[in-house]
DNA sequence: TGCCCGGCTTGATCCACATCAACACGGCAG
DNA sequence: CTGCCGTGTTGATGTGGATCAAGCCGGGCA
């Protein structure tokens, strides 16, 4: 079997996921998508949705020269603990995570879920040591970006440092929307939510808003909502019911977004 | 009366918060305080817990140069608001401030409580807009750093740069703190959370960690930990039966740390 | 094949906090 | 002085979601 290489990656970095979603061993371009860690920011079809955003192409490269690509992380393997030394930030090439906090009577608060393109790990500049520990949900690769080196490029290229400091931010005002969130909103319009999260983040990736496969557990929702299990499980019962959603277990399928909306009621 | 400038500021700064806080008109310093906007970082006391933490000398006037003092915000003045423009990000020099953001149906969510030293507006970095609103709970001064200069000025300064990531890794982590004792903590643990974490910043600022007043209403202490003004009130109330808190308004004086702690049980 | 185990659902009961309501207090305007 | 309003307290009642408990389903393994 022949394989063009540079192609093959450039559908296949998210591939991975969709393959793994529909539990298909497509065998050769799986394997093969596992083991070559060497694709670039320049191939990477997330490019335009992950740092290298609105860089030049010169750019690209030299932020391609700092990053390491590792070896795919199995399902329920950690990235990082929290307390471990922070060194690098990490953005997902492939499958999903989540980050989460213990607390110290054992619970476990989930603080993100972080898709393919998006950011991890930024939690840990400012102590040095990461302040959450990061766990992929489904087998999963993601590209290590060294923060020293990080740093160092980013105050060569205006456009990465301040493209870095929106990352940040967007990570203040999206934590400040689960604040809301858990504030101020029912458990259905938390689970709502996190439906038409997921949902946009989907588009973005160019894979269905409508239709899809959760990475996660309903334990993880409850710890991501401050909701137990049992009332996430009601939520997708009664959303059923209603003909908004189809659930099959972890298969989702939005029936009807603009009442998926009205129930989440978010003007954002 | 002679005042010795430099000193005087030096104390001041914080002053004018003292000096509300405990409704006395000490003419005098407190209009000099209030008019003087030439203040320096060089000589400001709250240099030490502010951004030009850990700079050199020359580049602490390099920033200082930046740096904007505008006059005092009156009482439930905005110093932004959601969907403003973003230009800057500020530094709290006297006074508190209050960071919300108001939901579709009207109701406020507090994000956030600014004291002197702390720097707040960093959540409009990523989509150039206030992404929540921020008012001065009391009369207050604020620095005004043009977000503009200090990407400029931390390209060329890496101790700024790494500083102002941290920063900013900061409000995360405390995002993620809140999350978690909004979704997991009860009403008692939220309150008595807080009250440790407004000591902590008070003796942060050299000022008593057990005897303070609350610059926010019940109902912004509400609005930020999730509950409403009545349970607020209750809390507060039981607290005080327990002697482990003097409640008078919004005079607080804790009478058992300890105990305060056992209840907020958090290991950080 | 049968068993176990982990993830999910559904029902019954309970409880922490919201909601509703009344009142106390202090500041301020008339 | 009186009346009003904003802020805080306290009590009585209601309720959304937690907790407890039982059962379902599918996958892995002996």
């Amino acid at each position: 079997m022949k394989i063009d290489y540079t192609d093959t990656f450039d559908t296949a970095t998210d591939n991975l996921m969709t393959i793994h979603l529909a539990d298909q061993g497509e065998g050769a371009s799986l394997r093969h998508c596992t083991h070559d860690y060497q694709v670039s920011c320049g191939n990477c079809r997330l490019a335009s949705i992950c740092l290298p955003l609105a860089l030049e192409q010169d750019d690209i490269e030299q932020l391609d020269s700092i990053i390491q690509r590792s070896k795919p992380l199995q399902k329920s393997q950690h990235l990082y603990r929290e307390g471990d030394d922070f060194q690098s930030v990490f953005a997902v090439r492939s499958g999903t995570l989540k980050a989460y906090k213990t607390t110290d009577d054992g619970r476990e608060q989930v603080t993100g879920f972080y898709f393919p393109g998006e950011i991890l790990g930024m939690d840990g500049i400012s102590s040095n040591t990461h302040a959450s520990s990061a766990k992929s949900l489904e087998t999963a690769a993601v590209c290590e970006i060294p923060f020293a080196s990080l740093e160092k490029l980013s105050a060569l290229m205006p456009t990465l440092q301040r493209h870095f400091f929106q990352l940040m931010s967007r990570e203040i005002t999206e934590d400040q929307q689960l604040i809301t969130l858990l504030s101020k909103n029912s458990a259905d319009e938390r689970v709502a939510s996190l439906m038409l999260s997921i949902s946009t983040r989907n588009a973005r990736r160019k894979l269905s808003a409508t239709q899809f496969r959760l990475p996660m557990s309903r334990v993880d929702i409850g710890n991501y909502l401050g909701l137990t299990v049992e009332t996430v499980s009601r939520v997708f019962s009664r959303m059923q019911k209603m003909d908004m959603l189809k659930v099959d277990n972890k298969e989702i399928e939005i029936l009807d977004l603009d009442s998926l909306r009205g129930m989440a009621n978010l003007s954002s």
